[in-house]
DNA sequence: CATGAATGAGGTTTCATTCAT
DNA sequence: AATGAATGAAACCTCATTCAT
């Protein structure tokens, strides 16, 4: 990593920290500029403009986001021992940057640009890999396979997102990680094929 | 009705639009007036201030809802049954209230201060009828009791909310209801007791 | 006093308040009518605009002033003693009339407005008492003959207001009479003629 | 003096002829601006808000006005004669900046903030000046010493603010230095040992 | 590459005054 | 005479962005 990329992630870190206190529109150039030691034009040399800034910030953090996610899906077999592993980490992940988590759940994800902006293509790959688990798992003949998988997928990302959300709005007094084990539950039951149960029992 | 009241309600339908429209932000006092046929300090006759009519358009809009929906919910039998009803309705209202959908999801439900105001409180009601039809459930025997009624709850208002999101930032271009049944379906699964599967077999 | 006239008394007492504790510009006309009970319209029944109400208070109150001085200097003999009494009294009313005190020393004594209305003009009988008791003070052979008047009176109101205006800016905390002897002294020596003194001696 | 102290001195002089001939209340920002040919913008980067560019009025005046004095006093023995040529440099300085004049007496020397501030406090070495000519008036025995000194202090100051305030009320029509030989006498016999005065004979 | 002074558009809010009832 | 809803002008202040140094 060159010189440029230390100062960029700088001010990318400054970034996250002042958009998830203030919100976009009351987060100032000014502060981030400020939190990294530089001039605010310097900021222009790294970003086209303010809402450039914040765009990268997930662009960022998903690299991370993916890669750990992968080390800790190694060696896990059967779709449903993947999707509870992928809810802990997600829940995990936020957990433990609650910061980035305000500013994408609270801000990014609801912005209108976003939604067309590149930053969220990097989310594809993350959506993908759910997909695939579950098509895995429909060819296990686990998972049911009279509703479509877009469906079920946006049943678990939907969840997940709520959870995160709910707890920030809490004011992250909880345990993000503390029903962990019933989310999972309930969405095992609702994705399984009935016989899977019998044979469970 | 009398006169102040129907100026008020005037005044909160051109605000949804307005807001829904360009977000909080974004919107100016000076469009709503413009659209209601009044000067700007006549908003202020009404309202504290931008935010305070900003948070009265739920506190409006809940109302009907709970109406409708206590109407919808008449005559029906069955915890399950009533759910399904409850969810069907839900997508129903937001379908047919595009512009108020845009305002809750996207700009409120996400909104600090939201949280802390008594708009907020308006919503109360709907999320503990939710809560008791769940208990219903539980006492006719047919809604497990191994997972809290508050994760269940968060289950059902989870999974709406996000297809409700999904839809706004997709464009509204798709029919909300078209999943309808499918999500009933996943949901009655995750939340049956086990047996209760194999007496509808 | 007809039914008019005592609604007129009771606007001017409430404006004389709230001028007094917010000042002209930060006083607004529906903080008086409130505070009398009335509705804003109303005022405009009784006065021209915001200017003319805060206008017609010293019009009201020098009325008092002048009426009372009148019976405190009935039977005083001598130049000086008139004086002295005078001073006191000038001192004493506004210790006893905080809030006109503040409306006027601070308000409108320096309002551009104001040196030109008429209710400037309800000083003048007070101020040339006070040039009549110096011209007394010369021909009785005690005030001294080589200084002009009005520079005579300007030293003795000059030093009252002045009196007055320091002790709001203090914050009132202090007796504003304590002082009234030393005053009396500082004056009554600064206006003598020097044998007068001799005489005194 | 750098390019930024420059153009603060030019916003400050631009300031004082806006408040001086409109007030506080009605002067803008805009207009100041205007005259110094910069944005209203530009005027923030040096002042925090318009309160904080008015009081740094008399901030930058009274280093002026304390460092003229310091010279005209050099040399001056005998305290009378001290008093003598404050009270002349005092009435001097301000008919020769009567703008500056008018927004020290009719505005901010009544402005409750004001007093507060700590561009009131820039005041205090004069006012401390004045004292321990007072002081070394009663060592050298011309001084009475049976009045309080802050009375004494009051004395003048009260004498002299009343004269400049009068004179800019009277419209500044008349030579405000035209009665000064008048009103040192008058100090002077106010504030003398008797004894002194025989001396004088 | 870095700076930071300058810009200037733009919106919320207040409130004296009016006038129809 | 009393009301009080409606008006609408007006100004402070912020801040993203630029550009000369």
């Amino acid at each position: 990593m060159n010189k440029k990329d230390i100062k960029k992630q700088a001010i990318i870190q400054a970034a996250i920290e002042v958009f998830s206190r203030n919100g976009f529109q009351n987060s100032t150039i000014s502060q981030i500029a400020q939190k990294v030691g530089i001039a605010e034009g310097t900021i222009y040399q790294y970003f086209k403009n303010k809402e450039d800034l914040f765009f990268s910030i997930p662009l960022e953090k998903t690299k991370n986001f993916s890669k750990e996610l992968e080390l800790h899906l190694q060696g896990i077999n059967g779709a449903f021992n993947k999707i509870g592993k992928l809810i802990w980490y997600y829940l995990y992940f936020f957990q433990n940057n609650p910061d980035y988590a305000r500013t994408l759940m609270l801000e990014l994800r609801v912005n209108k640009n976003f939604a067309k902006s590149k930053a969220y293509k990097s989310f594809k790959p993350f959506s993908n890999q759910v997909l695939e688990i579950i098509k895995d798992g429909q060819q296990e003949g686990v998972i049911r396979t009279d509703v479509d998988i877009y469906v079920l997928r946006q049943l678990i990302l939907g969840i997940l997102e709520h959870m995160v959300t709910r707890w920030l709005l809490k004011g992250e007094k909880y345990n993000l990680l503390e029903h962990c084990e019933e989310v999972n539950r309930l969405i095992f039951r609702g994705m399984s094929l009935e016989t899977s149960h019998r044979e469970f029992r």
